[in-house]
DNA sequence: ACATTCACG
DNA sequence: ACGTACGTGAATGTC
C-alpha cells in the first residue's frame, strides 16, 4: 500500500483560522483563536487523511524573502496583527509537543518548503497532499498532488480540493501556467504587482491561448486590443519580476527526510498540559483518550462503610474550622442524593454512600449541625442546591437569619469563580482545580458522560467515589484561593454582603414558585389554535403552495423566489424572515401581515401557552430556576421556564400573565424601579443638567427633548419625545449613530445630530462614557459601583467589529450591571424585612427592575411599605430611586 | 450542534 | 472600509 505525506502551511493556515475563528483568549489573556482553529483543521485533515508522515512549514521572518522584495520597495506589507503574531510561539511550541515535525529555514518561504517537499515526496512514490489558506500553492498540484483549501465560514470549515485537473477546470489553464497567471494579473495579498489594468479576465484569455507569459510577448502583434498590447508593452519588466516572484522553488537546499515526519502519538502529556493552559476544553477529551491522569491525591480519598466511621467523622467535623462539603444528588427530591462528600483537610476526604449507608435526612441532619456551629465556615460548589442540606437550622424562628452570612461562613466556589470571570460559559471542578490548585482531575461528562449520577455510582463506583471526593477537596482548598483573589480585585464585599446572601433568597423563590391556573393556560392556547389554522390557509391560499411557515429558510424561499417580493435582505444561509424587514413588507404585501401574525400566535402558543403547562408542578405551581452565574453583567436569568421573558408589550401576549395568580386569600403586589438605568447613568457620571433633570421630578424623556431639540417642555411632540426617549435607551445600550438610525428609522447623519446634540446637553454624560472605554482599554475591564468586574478582551482585537463591541459593552455594563447590584441589595432587604417582621407574604419573582410579591391580603399595607422603603433605600445615589407599585388579583392586573 | 426568530428588561 | 445597538432563554428547523 502507498505511503501518504500530508504538508500544512503553517502561517496561511493559522492566519486564515484568526479571521474566521471569533476571538478567544484564555485566562491569562493570551488569544488562543488562532491555534484553536489550526489545531481543528488539522485533525480533521489527519482523520480523512490518515497520513503516514505529517509536517508543517513556516516562514522565518527574514528579509531576503522572495515576496518582501517588492513588499520593501511598495512599503505596502502589512504587520501582522499582535494578537496572531503571539500566537505562533505558542503554535510551534503545541507542534513540538505533539511531535509534528515543523521546518522553517531562513530564507525560505513555506512555499518553498512546501514545493521542495512535494516534489521529492512525489519522486519517491508518496501520495501528497498539501493544506494551505491560500492559493498560491495551486501551481505544485498534478494528478498525485492534492491541495486542500480549507476555508472557515461562520464557525464551519469546508475544504476545496484541488488536483491539476481541478486547476484546469477552475481556471482554464494547467498548474503551471497557474504561474504565469499571477505573472500578468499580480496578487496584492502576495504583493506580486502583475500587469497594470490586466485582470482575471483578460490573463486567463492571454495565457490559456499562448500558453506563457514570454510566449505572450512572443505573440504581441496577435492581440487586437491596442490597450492591452500597449499596457505590456510598457510594463514588461513588471511581468517579468511578477513570474519570477510567483515561482515557488521546488528544489530547495533543505535538511528533511520523511522519517523525522513519520506520525507518531499526538496525544502527548505536553501537549495535553499546553492544551489545559490554553484552556481549549472540548479538545482536552481527545487527549485524555490516549492518555491516564495520575491521581496523586486519591490516596487519601476513602468511602465509608461503617456507621461507627461515619459518626467519628461527623463528630471530627464538629471541631474544626473549615470544611469543604458538596451533597451528589441527581434532582432536588431527598430520594435523588447519592451520597455526600467531605474534605476534612487535604489528606482526609470521605464519601458518604446515602445507598447502604445513610439516608438523605441524616445527611441533613448531621450536616445542618455543622453549619449551625457558630466557628465553622462551608465552603461548598452551588450553595443554592445544598440550602436544603444546610437548612434545618433555618426553621428555628426568631434567630438571626443573616448571621451566617455576616460572620462569612458560607463560601460558594462556584460562585466566586464566576465573580472573578463571569464570561466563562459553564464552571466545573476541573476548571476550578486546574486555574487554581494546578490539579487535573476527571471532569463530570468524563465520569459520567450522559448517565446519572446514581447509575455511575452504581456501576463503577470506584470512578464516582474519586469524583465525589475531587469536588469536596476542591472546594475546600480552592476556597482560600478564591477568597484571597476576590479581595485583591476589590469584591471581598459583593461577594459576602451581597451574592451569598442572595443565594439563599433565590432558593427560597424558587422553593415558593409562582401558582398557576392550568385551565386558563389550556383554554387560552385553544383559542389561539382556531387563529392559527385559518391564517395558516390563508397563508397557503396566497402563496399556492403548502410549506412550513417556521422554516424561515422555506419561508423566504417562498417569499422572495416563488412571490418574487422584493425588499430581503440576506443572512448568512438565505434571506432573512425577521418581523422588522417584513414590517416594511407588509403594506405591500398583505401575505406578510397574516405571516406576522401568525409568527406573533406560534410563539406564544408553543413557548408560552404549552411551554408553561409543561413546567407546573404537582403543587399546581410553576419552579423556576433563578441562576445567578450566567450573565457577563451581574443580572440573575431564569430557566424551566423562563419567567424573566412573559409577553408584555402586546396585549394579547399580556393576557398570559393571569393565569399567574396569587393562592387563596393572597394578592399580588408588584413593585419596579423606574428608568434604573437612566438614573445610574445620571449618578455615575455626576452629570449635572441629567441630575438635574431628575429632580425636576417631570417625564425625563421629556425633558431631555425639550432640551435636546431647544424646544419649551410644554411644547415638545410626542415624536420628538419618542425621539429622546430613544437617545436616552442609545446612550445606555452604548450609543452608535448606525443603531440609533436603525431604530427610528431616520439616516445616519440624522441620528450623528441627535447624538451630538444630546452630548452637548449632559457632556458630563459623554465625559463618563469616553472614562468608561478608556478605563476599560487602560485596565481590560469595567466595574459597577459594587465593585463587580466584567474583563472585555474583545477592545484587544485589531478587528473593528469586536473592537467596537467591546466599546459598547464598556459603556453599557457598568451601567446594567450596577442596577443588577442595586436590585440584588433591596431584594436581600425585602427578604429580611418580611422574615424579621414575621409575614407571611413571600418574594416569588424578579424580573431584572422588578419584583413581584404574593402577599397576604392582610399584609398589603406592611409588603407596599417594605417595598417601597428597601427599593428606594438599596443605594444612596445622587438621584432618588423613584419605584411603581401596583396590586392585582393577577400578574396582568397587578403589572 | 448551530442558526434564526422572538419574548422580556 | 468595516457593519451593530446592551443583557438574557425557548422553540423550531436544518445540518
Amino acid at each position: 500500500m502507498g505511503q501518504k505525506l500530508v504538508l500544512l502551511d503553517g502561517h496561511s493556515i493559522l492566519n486564515r483560522a484568526f479571521y474566521g475563528v471569533p476571538d478567544l483568549s484564555n485566562s491569562q489573556g493570551l488569544h488562543t483563536n488562532a491555534i484553536y482553529g489550526f489545531l481543528n483543521i488539522m485533525f480533521r485533515i489527519i482523520e480523512e487523511e490518515k497520513p503516514d508522515y505529517l509536517t508543517v512549514a513556516f516562514d522565518v521572518h527574514a528579509p531576503t524573502f522572495r515576496h518582501e522584495i517588492y513588499a520593501a520597495y511598495k512599503g505596502t506589507r502589512k504587520p501582522m496583527a499582535p494578537e496572531l503574531r503571539e500566537q505562533v510561539p505558542v503554535m510551534k511550541q503545541m507542534l513540538q509537543a505533539m511531535g509534528i515535525c515543523i521546518v522553517e529555514k531562513a530564507g525560505l518561504e513555506a512555499d518553498d518548503i512546501l514545493g521542495t517537499i512535494a516534489k521529492r515526496a512525489d519522486k519517491e512514490g508518496i501520495e501528497v497532499v498539501l493544506v494551505s489558506g491560500d492559493r498560491d500553492l495551486l501551481q505544485i498540484a498534478t494528478e498525485r498532488i492534492k491541495i486542500r483549501i480549507p476555508k472557515t465560514k461562520g464557525g464551519k470549515t469546508t475544504v476545496e480540493d484541488y488536483y491539476a485537473k481541478d486547476v484546469e477546470a477552475c481556471y482554464q489553464v494547467n498548474p503551471v501556467q497557474f504561474i504565469d497567471l499571477k505573472a500578468l494579473m499580480g496578487d496584492a495579498s502576495d504583493n506580486i504587482p502583475g500587469v497594470p489594468k490586466v485582470g482575471e479576465k483578460t490573463a486567463t484569455e492571454l495565457i490559456s491561448r499562448f500558453g506563457s507569459v514570454e510566449e505572450v510577448y512572443a505573440h504581441l502583434d496577435e492581440i487586437s486590443k491596442k490597450s492591452i498590447r500597449e499596457t505590456l508593452i510598457n510594463h514588461k519588466d513588471l511581468a517579468e519580476l511578477s513570474k519570477v516572484l510567483a515561482t515557488i522553488h521546488v528544489d530547495c537546499d533543505l535538511a528533511y527526510s520523511f522519517e523525522m515526519a513519520r506520525v507518531g502519538n499526538f496525544y502527548t502529556k505536553e501537549a495535553y498540559m499546553l492544551c489545559r493552559q490554553l484552556e481549549f476544553k472540548n479538545l482536552l477529551s481527545r487527549f485524555e483518550e490516549g492518555m491516564t491522569v495520575p491521581n496523586v491525591q486519591s490516596q487519601y480519598f476513602m468511602q465509608l462503610t461503617e456507621l461507627t466511621q461515619v459518626e467519628a467523622l461527623f463528630a471530627e467535623c464538629m471541631e474544626l474550622s473549615e470544611v469543604g462539603i458538596t451533597v451528589l444528588a441527581d434532582g432536588d427530591a431527598v430520594e435523588d442524593c447519592v451520597g455526600a462528600a467531605i474534605a476534612v483537610h487535604k489528606e482526609k476526604v470521605c464519601f458518604l454512600p446515602c445507598q447502604g449507608l445513610v439516608t438523605a435526612q441524616y445527611l441533613q441532619d448531621k450536616i445542618s449541625r455543622i453549619s449551625a456551629r457558630e466557628c465553622c465556615r462551608i465552603n461548598t460548589f452551588d450553595i443554592k442546591r445544598h440550602y436544603s442540606y444546610l437548612e434545618p437550622m433555618w426553621q428555628e424562628s426568631g434567630k438571626d437569619v443573616m448571621r451566617p452570612y455576616k460572620e462569612r461562613r458560607y463560601f460558594d466556589v462556584l460562585l466566586a469563580a464566576y465573580l472573578i470571570n463571569p464570561l466563562k460559559n459553564d464552571y466545573a471542578f476541573d476548571d476550578i482545580a486546574s486555574e487554581y490548585l494546578g490539579l487535573t482531575i476527571p471532569d463530570r461528562k468524563e465520569v459520567c458522560g450522559r448517565a446519572t449520577y446514581a447509575q455511575v455510582y452504581e456501576e463503577t463506583p470506584q470512578a464516582f467515589i474519586e469524583y465525589a471526593c475531587y469536588s469536596a477537596y476542591v472546594c475546600l482548598l480552592a476556597a482560600p484561593l478564591l477568597q484571597e483573589k476576590l479581595k485583591e480585585q476589590g469584591m471581598d464585599t459583593l461577594m459576602y454582603e451581597i451574592e451569598m446572601p442572595l443565594t439563599r433568597v433565590l432558593y427560597e423563590m424558587e422553593q415558593y414558585g409562582v401558582l398557576v391556573r392550568p385551565d386558563a393556560l389550556r383554554a387560552y392556547g385553544e383559542a389561539l389554535t382556531g387563529r392559527i389554522a385559518e391564517l395558516e390557509q390563508a397563508i397557503y391560499q396566497q402563496t399556492g403552495c403548502e410549506f412550513n411557515i417556521n422554516s424561515p429558510k422555506q419561508l423566504g424561499e417562498v417569499l422572495f423566489n416563488k412571490m418574487g417580493i422584493q425588499g430581503s435582505k440576506k443572512t448568512k444561509t438565505g434571506y432573512s424572515t425577521a418581523a422588522d424587514i417584513l414590517e416594511k413588507l407588509a403594506p405591500d404585501h398583505p401575505i406578510v401581515s397574516d405571516i406576522l401574525e401568525y409568527r406573533g400566535l406560534a410563539k406564544l402558543k408553543s413557548t408560552y401557552a404549552e411551554g408553561l403547562f409543561t413546567c407546573i408542578g404537582e403543587d399546581g405551581r410553576i419552579h423556576s430556576t433563578f441562576n445567578q452565574t450566567i450573565t457577563a453583567t451581574g443580572r440573575i436569568s431564569s430557566t424551566e421556564p423562563n419567567l424573566q421573558n412573559i409577553p408584555m408589550r402586546v396585549e394579547l401576549g399580556r393576557r398570559i400573565r393571569k393565569v399567574f395568580v396569587p393562592m387563596e386569600g393572597y394578592l399580588f403586589v408588584d413593585a419596579d424601579y423606574s428608568q434604573i438605568e437612566l438614573r445610574i447613568l445620571a449618578h455615575m457620571s455626576g452629570d449635572e443638567q441629567l441630575i438635574e433633570a431628575y429632580k425636576m421630578d417631570e417625564d425625563i424623556h421629556r425633558i431631555t427633548a425639550s432640551k435636546v431639540f431647544h424646544t419649551p417642555f410644554e411644547e415638545v411632540t410626542d415624536l420628538q419625545r419618542r425621539n429622546a426617549k430613544a437617545v436616552n435607551f442609545g446612550i445606555v445600550y452604548g450609543i452608535s449613530s448606525f443603531g440609533l438610525s436603525q431604530d427610528l428609522s431616520i439616516s445616519r447623519d440624522e441620528a450623528a445630530a441627535y447624538i451630538e446634540q444630546y452630548f452637548k446637553t449632559y457632556p458630563g454624560v459623554k465625559q463618563f462614557l469616553d472614562r468608561m472605554v478608556e478605563d476599560a482599554k487602560k485596565r481590560g475591564y469595567v466595574t459597577t459601583l459594587y465593585g463587580r468586574r466584567r474583563p472585555i478582551p474583545e477592545l484587544l482585537s485589531s478587528k473593528f467589529m469586536q473592537r467596537s463591541f467591546g466599546e459598547r459593552v464598556a459603556m453599557n455594563s457598568p451601567i446594567q450591571g450596577t442596577a443588577a447590584d442595586i436590585m440584588k441589595i433591596a431584594m436581600i432587604r425585602v427578604w429580611v424585612r418580611l422574615r424579621e417582621e414575621g409575614l407571611r407574604s413571600r418574594l416569588i419573582l424578579q424580573v431584572h427592575d422588578e419584583l413581584l410579591i404574593e402577599t397576604l391580603r392582610e399584609e398589603e399595607q406592611q409588603v407596599r411599605r417594605i417595598l417601597e422603603e428597601e427599593m428606594r433605600q438599596a443605594a444612596d445615589l445622587s438621584v432618588s430611586l423613584e419605584v411603581g407599585m401596583s396590586s392585582g388579583n393577577d400578574w396582568y392586573e397587578s403589572k
